[in-house]
DNA sequence: GATAGAGTTATCATATATGATAACCACTTA
DNA sequence: TAAGTGGTTATCATATATGATAACTCTATC
């Protein structure tokens, strides 16, 4: 599995968890301290976030780290 | 629990099982493709590496991507 | 058709990860 | 003692994440 895919299934759990939440971009944006356009920027595999990154998002949705990244390798 | 403790238990947790199938980190930084200093880095905690440096390192140590990030928060 | 909410994209400045190199310490072994 | 292995730390240039802003589309609702 190549690295884009990677950002982009990681970016697509993040998405189908914050929904299943009923949660927009914008709160959850807002839960991480920082702005939708940077959300939507991660969940569409567009950046290679960090792990505090990653980190503020698994407390922002109450969900364990490991949560986010399930990937069916 | 704060950033800090995030990356060094992440860190700590991938040397126990790099060296729990034997591996230096030497030559886990050679599978990564990068140099054993930047792997001492992580593994200490000190940077707040990005989600394709974890994918690396989990190609590398053949465990899935979530597996590294145990943390019993 | 105007307003508002949700999401996307482009752009920018700034901070920091990355990859590399080199110097260093501790330990082992030839 | 010297050489090799394993790990740490500091430093550097370069690439890129981050956080913010603004402009835009689309949809729904008033």
């Amino acid at each position: 599995m190549n690295s884009e895919i990677i950002l982009i299934k990681i970016g697509a759990n993040i998405k189908a968890i914050r929904e299943a939440q009923g949660m927009s971009q914008q709160i959850l944006a807002a839960k991480c301290n920082f702005e939708k356009a940077n959300m939507s920027r991660i969940e569409a595999g567009r950046t290679n976030f960090t792990i505090l990154t990653l980190y503020k998002i698994s407390k922002a949705l109450n969900i364990p780290l490991a949560g986010l990244l399930e990937l069916d390798e």
